[in-house]
DNA sequence: AGGCTCGATGTTATCGATAACATAACATGA
DNA sequence: TCATGTTATGTTATCGATAACATCGAGCCT
């Protein structure tokens, strides 16, 4: 292995010094303009590749921010982390992402493997940790972030919205369209916790109309999938006969549902109504389209970017919102009767 | 800001000299237990974290991988990246992530960005670069994987499938069990390679068998999405209502296809037959089911991270085969007629 | 007993960029 | 005219871990 490129290199070759280098590479240092070139053209002749590791050691900033998801293969975060990643990239920052697989050891595992990365803060989904994990949270010193939820007692700074909230107002206002008779899918205790808070907004809904909230099914994969969504919906149909109602705690189990249904020559919504959450692409598409609620996942990242860029350039902290509350939206559509 | 603890720190408190504190992170290092438990828990003690950044200069090893997809809002690519993290994690390494939105020149741009960073390797999508992009690759010291195809004139490895072919197959399939009026939606000049590819592979299928190739819709965005498939679905009618078979770029094409045709009355496959690409998760559930091609991308994010880890050990170059050809499956369902 | 291997630890120099400070040249205004 | 900026550049020390080499004692073989 021949030796690396440095600038000390460049530097010799464009007769100046590697300070001068240095600052070449930097966008607004103050470097003669024809100085500049030459040192780029040099530097383009030598095939240097300005080394970030050094910089990072020397100057102590990485430029990281580190991201952690749930899962990758979920629309919903994709679209969150697409936003950040946009977002931060203009501030010349860079994601470090990891995905936990719902598991909040994973996660703890993730957070302290980023750590050692030095990056200049880290955004992780939801207020669900373990204790160590929340432990070394606390103790980075680098703004925390977390995303897509509410948490009663927040690290730092939230971006998100109360996932049972949201879906309180779901079968709030499908109670109030006039639906009875409700089951729900999804949330069970081994399942994702935004799952389950949606699942306590059902049961706060409905039996705040003095309805029975008892018709649930548990998930038992963390993942949302389809076929779970079948097997669940089985479960319904044996054990809750009387339901005309099912929300789900996912559009992809509203799908699963909804293509049971359509297997099982169940009419929806004349026989059966069905409501998911997420908005996902599909949702607006499927025959009848799918009543969701958008959580506005894009909005989400690009608030929780404008964060961490906020607090990087020194914003006063005290000029910052701890609590970023985000917006959701209804979606009736035509997979719940009474859409009038 | 008070001062960072490192190494040093520990080291005194464990009454040892920063080299064995060093080694006593290292899983491998020689150190005694019982030594390396005082360091621990003085580590421990004294909320030391682990600084990467020095260690990556002085080692001159990062432990990233860079990656690069097209969209992290695509399920095969999410597969795709999801088996490479797994499965690069055992082997202590940290995929470094990127998209490109489908642009070769934000490909560039992320190569550059990445490649600074001082990755041990790095992932492409796909064989199509632009002119410095491709240099940037074959400049860097560092194993180059392009995945997701197979190139004709790779940088260095690859690790995928054609995409020409595997259309080709499901086509010539498709012909042989009946279907003669074949229309094609996706993979116009504009659009992701490996749709055009595939859009090739279609051509090259049906006039291999003397029908009309010409039936073709372009998409105009290079992010396939249901709202695109719905307009191009349209097209198709009014320019070639003759069809009786509609071929898509991507699931999620076909997909749109399929809810515009119920929408609009039109029996599927009685009336028309669908069939896409990818084996979208919501591909089997459909009503009717659809057809479609599985191109495996949690084995291509497998194979990928297995070549790399064999790469990185320093296996005997000549006994790494170059090309890594990764299976296809058609999966041949109700939504094409015929499927006996 | 002498020589040798091996495990456990210490010492020193270094990875490559840049913060912090210093300097030189030249302009600007009272 | 000189004080005071301003711009462009150089010098030195440093970020924090670890590669490379050295040391030392214990066990083992012949």
């Amino acid at each position: 292995m021949t030796k690396a490129i440095t600038m000390k290199d460049v530097a010799e070759r464009a007769g100046v010094s590697p300070m001068t280098v240095s600052r070449a590479f930097k966008e607004d240092a103050s470097v003669n303009a024809e100085t500049r070139r030459n040192i780029l053209k040099a530097a383009d002749e030598l095939g240097y590749v300005f080394d970030s590791t050094a910089s990072n050691l020397r100057s102590q900033k990485t430029g990281f921010v580190a991201v952690t998801i749930p899962s990758l293969n979920n629309s919903n975060f994709a679209d969150t982390v697409t936003a950040i990643s946009d977002d931060l990239a203009e501030h010349g920052l860079q994601p470090l992402l990891g995905y936990t697989n719902y598991c909040v050891e994973r996660e703890e595992a993730l957070i302290e493997q980023f750590l050692r990365r030095k990056p200049e803060a880290i955004v992780v989904t939801g207020g669900q940790h373990t204790h160590r994990g929340r432990q070394l949270l606390e103790k980075a010193r680098i703004p925390v972030i977390e995303m897509w939820d509410q948490p009663q007692a927040p690290v730092a700074y939230s971006v998100g919205f109360s996932n049972a909230r949201a879906m309180h107002d779901l079968t709030d206002r499908l109670v109030r369209l006039g639906h009875h008779e409700l089951g729900f899918i999804g949330g069970g205790p081994q399942s994702d916790t935004r799952a389950q808070d949606r699942r306590n907004g059902f049961i706060r809904a409905v039996s705040g109309h003095g309805l029975d909230a008892s018709r649930l099914i548990d998930t038992t994969s963390t993942n949302f999938s389809i076929k779970e969504a079948h097997r669940a919906f089985q479960e319904l149909r044996s054990r809750f006969p009387e339901v005309k109602t099912v929300i789900c705690a996912s559009d992809l189990y509203a799908f699963g549902v909804l293509s049971a249904c359509q297997r099982a020559g169940i009419k929806v919504p004349n026989d059966l109504s069905i409501a998911g959450f997420g908005a996902f692409e599909i949702a607006p598409f499927t025959c009848p389209t799918l009543t969701t609620v958008d959580a506005k996942p894009s909005e989400i990242g690009q608030k929780t970017a404008d964060l961490i860029a906020a607090l990087l350039a020194g914003e006063a902290a005290q000029e910052v919102p701890i609590n970023h509350e985000t917006r959701y939206e209804l979606l009736i559509r035509e997979s719940t009767s009474g859409c009038v």
